[in-house]
DNA sequence: CGCGTTTGACCCGCGC
DNA sequence: GCGCGGGTCAAACGCG
């Protein structure tokens, strides 16, 4: 019995060595480990069993319900406040899903698993949004990381944004000592083993890419393609999650001052 | 040749 | 002031 318990640990940790991180993996084997040496030792088989195993599901209700905090902690210092969805149940694929209207797109209700059984779509859930910006000092910390039945997600963080620099005259004398209170921010979280980039129907430039916070993966710098014609200053960022390589961490910076530009299909349709 | 990516340098705010 | 972390620039490069 209790061989096939620590065989049951075991083929726990193997089933979960797709979704989370190498560190998590780790623990698992440590922990069949201790298992397979408390058995050579024969002492309190059944009390080890039972502890390693509740420790165990509490591992793993602990990285299940906190997987967006990690998020968030890992995108920069922002903390979520009251009211903040992580309904990523919808399995849309990012091939053939565009999110047209990332302030208004609705996701449906309901948890269950952030991740997806044998599938290779991307899941996208939206983390937050904000709209504008809030006055530190109220609704500190994290706290209700998972509401049912909100739609808007809030995260305030005061981060200050330099404004963009006047092109074509007096380079050189320009201060880029204006700054402005950035007022909309979109987080998607996106969970998808080859698709980094999910096709929102704008073009973007990308114009930097930086490894950052002890993360392995890079962060990569995207602007809005018609920032030069346009004066459109929409950014955006993504990344994908340190603790899980499977999460791709999309914010968008901004709004477009244009509409969708037309896709391939659509043109195609038109002619 | 035009457009988009890569990538090292640069800049800037912030903490010590 | 200095180092560090993160955002941006821009020359080089690649590709149709
Ligand atoms: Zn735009």
């Amino acid at each position: 019995m209790v061989s096939g318990s620590a065989f049951a640990f075991m083929s726990l940790g193997l089933s979960q060595q797709s979704h989370f991180g190498f560190e998590v993996d780790l623990l698992y084997f440590f922990c069949g480990y201790v298992t397979v040496q408390l058995m050579r030792i024969k002492l309190f088989l059944i009390i080890a069993g039972v502890s390693f195993s509740y420790s165990l599901i509490m591992l793993h209700f602990y990285l299940h319900s906190s997987i967006d905090q990690r998020v968030q902690q890992d995108q920069d210092s922002a903390s979520i406040s009251s009211s903040v969805e992580l309904t990523n149940t919808s399995a849309i694929p990012v091939d053939s899903h565009r999110v047209n209207d990332l302030g208004h797109q609705q996701q449906n209700e309901g948890i269950s698993e952030p991740r997806v059984e044998g599938e290779n779509e991307g899941i996208i859930s939206r983390i937050g949004i904000v709209r504008q910006p809030r006055v530190e000092g109220e609704n500190e910390g994290i706290s209700e990381p998972r509401v049912e039945g909100e739609n808007e997600g809030v995260i305030h963080r005061n981060r200050i944004v330099r404004q963009p620099r006047v092109e074509g005259e007096n380079q050189g004398i320009i201060r880029r000592n204006r700054r402005v209170k950035e007022s909309r921010v979109v987080v998607f979280q996106t969970a998808s083993d080859a698709i980094d980039i999910l096709d929102d129907g704008y073009r973007w430039r990308k114009y930097g890419m930086k490894v950052v916070n002890r993360n392995p993966n890079p962060r990569s710098y995207y602007r809005c393609i018609h920032r030069f014609q346009g004066g459109c200053n929409a950014t955006k960022q993504v990344e994908r999650a340190s603790h899980n390589i499977r999460v791709v961490i999309t914010t968008y910076w901004g709004e477009h001052n244009h509409d969708v530009p037309l896709q391939l299909v659509e043109v195609e349709a038109i002619q």
